[in-house]
DNA sequence: TCAGCATGTGGTACGCGTACCATATGCATG
DNA sequence: CATGCATATGGTACGCGTACCACATGCTGA
């Protein structure tokens, strides 16, 4: 394989110049860029990434490191980092820790020793750790859709409180009194987000919340299908539920066909998530959808800024607002409305 | 930034010496080790493997270029790459080249300046020429999912043939005799492929197959919408569809919807390519599913094995069985069947 | 006793592009 | 005419880990 000396040698110039030459930089006469051109072209030269990065400590790559890329939610926000990566020259690398902090640790070890340019990071644990970790090697760090403690950080995020409470809004406008709260992993802070925000729609509604309905699992099928069950079985049964994301929802309505319920006649729910139109074939659920593309984009461009200028200290937390889609998964209870589940 | 320098000065041994405990390779008594190792965890040493990788020309990093993430079928056949990759150590770049040669072809020089082990690709076009350009460069290739022409190369891929012969036999067991057959573009050999396997069962059932019921267009939910609002105009009406992938399906199904047609009542539709699980709250669709996990996961090791023996010389052609799942949107025709589209 | 091997450690140069510095010419400016 | 700048090109060393070779010791087996 040719390197940059062969075809200073054959291009009859010093390797420096050749180096001008397919960079851009620093001055060349125009029949020396011909020759040098020509040259490269002659021996099929393809410039060495590796020994550019380790002059000059820059990748060019990017890492993502998400839970899962087979959640349609992070497969579309994939998608927004890499095109807009890919539009400054930049390689992204998928790192699925599925919320598991062993596996991001070893993600985040290998991102090191790639010396990466940045990470965008969707944090199995919202304690700092692997932010500093990267931050004190020098690699810029911007944090995806959940808070972390320890430090400034920028964080891009969806709405995730006006989200929850657009959606609790809704089903209280509804008469709907008695409604099961499932939302994710106690430990990450979207969880406590979206529930806090179902609760502040109760305040407005002057109405009491009872924590008794919210039940914690994980952003999956099967803790959906099971906090479902488990909700189904109580007494007064829920007249409605929230799902804390996509898949949630999925075992919920999984759940519902289980259990003979029909949605929304005995049962409603509403949903944090959309699934991404492409797979609807008669979309039904009521929804708050986040603008998981320009989430990624956003994401990336931020970071990108910080690479290009690391100087810049002022630290931001961006909330892309998500936007509510009443679908037919939610109908008014029967007038006159049931009584509370909670005497107050 | 700590070196290796600095780790060897403050153990007190050469850097060669440093690099063997790192490794594990060579002999080093286990004090030395010991003292090694310490002096790297003070310094907070982290290896650079750009140096590592200038030195011993293996970037231990894969690519994997396919058409869109975004299908979640593309999205599992990553799932399982980077699953086996990184079990091997080995870091995955994602490409998405949308079928636009240029695109695939700007990522390919990209790759290649990267020098990247190895490259898993779904190929935009079916000449070889990305595959040979990787080659001639020293880069290992495994074929996904399509044949390209020119020279022999190891191919992972779904048996379009007699998956979509399954489905068709399908059909025509079920006394459909007007079949639409809605497929990608007619470059790729996918596209043909399942038409051909379609095809094969009307052969072994001894009927004629209509051709004029066959459309090329895109592997996309608005090229599924087209050409089936399109076939659905013909007379007489086909009372089933063939859908070439899950996108085509859901394109499908909505023109359904808006002519008002039922499924499976007033049309039967079988697809190619299932949805994931996942996504199904109430999967109805008769589907041949195409182990997708599995095909990239595969496609994986074989790359490693030949990235790890380049030597071997002998290529293969794997074809992983597609499996029928026979789901509610396909019903028998009213008896008696109605007469042939095409008299013979 | 000595070849031969396992064990343990070091020196030097290299992989390949470029940062930094140096040099040289031509032309404008004061 | 001297100074200064834009233009154009080259030399050397470096970024950091390791391939390759060399060397030293201790032990085994013939």
């Amino acid at each position: 394989m040719a390197t940059i000396r062969d075809v200073a040698k054959l291009a009859g110039v010093a390797p420096i110049t050749v180096s001008r030459v397919l960079n851009k930089s620093g001055y060349v006469s125009p029949e020396t860029q011909l020759r040098v051109e020509t040259a490269a072209a002659e021996l099929n030269y393809v410039p060495n990434m590796l020994a550019h990065s380790l002059r000059s400590n820059r990748t060019q790559t990017l890492a993502l490191v998400l839970t899962d890329i087979t959640n349609p939610f992070w497969t579309t926000v994939a998608r927004g980092v890499e095109d807009e990566a890919n539009a400054h020259g930049f390689n992204v690398i998928f790192c699925n820790t599925d919320e598991n902090p062993a596996k991001q640790d070893q993600y985040i070890s290998m991102l090191l020793r790639r010396r990466v340019d940045g990470v965008l990071l969707v944090p199995a644990t919202s304690d700092g750790a692997a932010v500093s970790a990267l931050r004190t090697q020098g690699v810029q760090v911007v944090v995806l859709d959940r808070r972390v403690d320890g430090g400034p950080v920028d964080v891009v995020r969806g709405g995730s409180e006006a989200g929850a409470q657009a959606l609790a809004d809704h089903l209280l406008d509804l008469g709907h009194r008695c409604i099961a709260v499932l939302t994710g992993p106690s430990e990450l802070s979207v969880s406590h987000e979206r529930v806090a925000g179902f609760k502040a729609a109760y305040v407005q509604h002057r109405l009491q919340f009872d924590d008794a309905l919210v039940r914690y699992g994980a952003f999956t099928v099967e803790s959906g299908y099971a906090m479902a069950m488990e909700v189904l079985t109580l007494t007064p049964q829920p007249t409605a539920i929230f799902a804390a994301n996509n898949f949630i929802a999925i075992g919920a309505l999984r759940a519902f066909r289980r259990m003979g319920l029909r949605t929304p006649e005995d049962v409603s729910i509403v949903v944090f998530d959309d699934l991404p139109d492409t797979f609807a074939t008669a979309p039904f659920l009521t929804v708050v959808a986040q603008p998981a593309y320009l989430l990624g984009k956003t994401a990336t461009e931020i970071l990108l800024a910080r690479i290009a200028s690391p100087a810049t200290s002022h630290t931001q937390e961006i909330t892309l607002p998500a936007s509510l889609i009443i679908r037919t998964s939610t109908i008014a209870t029967a007038p006159p409305p049931p009584p509370p589940c909670l005497t107050v």
